[in-house]
DNA sequence: GAAAAAAGTCAACATGACTGACATAAATCA
DNA sequence: TGATTTATGTCAGTCATGTTGACTTTTTTC
């Protein structure tokens, strides 16, 4: 399916294009649309197991990051994926509603809420990332070995400076402390 | 602004993580949150420019491509956006309205609409390359040698593999006007 | 001359963003 | 204590961008 082939099939050569064109300074125009393509198939992924559950991509984001950081703050959650409370609040709200994220006032503070994955909630995000896993994992072999740490390197390069010690952190404490410590 | 910084106060070391949960199969965790991190970032960097203009990513994507490929054909475009015609439709009559794009009929058949860039689409068009090829620069001279291949080798084995064919020369015919192929 | 193809359009609707205003509970400050 | 700030939630309206389905016009092809 999606076919863009035909699109090749005259290939109007367009070799007697201006003289202004190929402007020296930067054009990275292949890899512009390599990222655009690349993270098309990859957001995509994650719709077929959606579909079912009658949510969408931003149900997945949500339920991402709460299950990679069990208790975390709804402002935490904010601030990470920049979008306003109100837009949070509905996709929440459903992820709440039909028991898949656990939201429970904090101890310490008790206007916080806590967000936390519930035994389903984490399954299904085991399964977003194990679709999106496969893809990367296929992608990396294909490239041979130092493509991973490749990869990772030039991702983060990618990331606006002033994020990418937060986003590292946020990134890397995975598979560590699992205790509804706060 | 956009500071998740103070999610990182505890900052567990996930050196001390227990070995359960890193599930042996695959998970490319950090790798899928740092593409999505990239990926915003590397998409937002056009909103400035569309923003006066009054036109979004929609438009973004619309105008680069016909920029691209010069001459394309509606269908053509639509298999590259994945959308229905009647989503483009809106998008590219606001483009052709404003003089940004121009609308022709083919030549050999006149049922076709073969979009060009007029000459102040060509320059927004090369705006948008610009601001994100400024991006693409500093990530990859900050990763060293090889990052470029590198980079390009993983995007593309992060395609669909049914359309990594089309999708290569559709990205690399600009090109060949500038320079016999490699 | 009939059928197919390329494009455009109308209408209705879904998703996921946004702004602005306001409500409530709990913590903190003076 | 009382006032203020903070964290969260919610109502209401809007916007951008996507979707289906039905239908038209023009032109090409069989």
């Amino acid at each position: 399916m999606t076919d863009i082939n035909h699109l090749m099939d005259p290939a109007p050569a367009r070799a007697a294009g201006p003289a202004a064109t190929p402007a020296p300074d930067q054009t990275f125009v292949e890899l512009i649309e390599l990222f655009f393509f690349a993270y098309r198939d990859f957001v995509g992924d994650p719709d077929e197991i959606l579909t079912p559950f009658g949510f969408g991509r931003a149900h997945h984001r949500v339920l991402h990051f709460v299950n990679r950081n069990p208790g975390m703050r709804v402002t935490e959650l904010l601030d990470i994926l920049r979008i306003t409370k109100q837009s949070l609040g509905r996709v929440l709200r459903e992820l709440v509603d039909e028991g898949f994220v656990d939201s429970r006032a904090g101890a310490s503070d008790r206007r916080q809420r806590l967000l936390y994955p519930t035994a389903k909630g984490e399954a299904l995000a085991r399964d977003f990332v194990a679709i999106q896993s496969r893809r990367i994992a296929g992608a990396l072999s294909e490239c041979g070995p130092g493509a991973e740490e490749a990869a990772r390197r030039f991702l983060v390069a990618m990331i606006d400076r002033e994020d990418r010690a937060a986003v590292e952190r946020l990134v890397q404490r995975a598979q560590a402390a699992r205790a509804p410590s706060a």
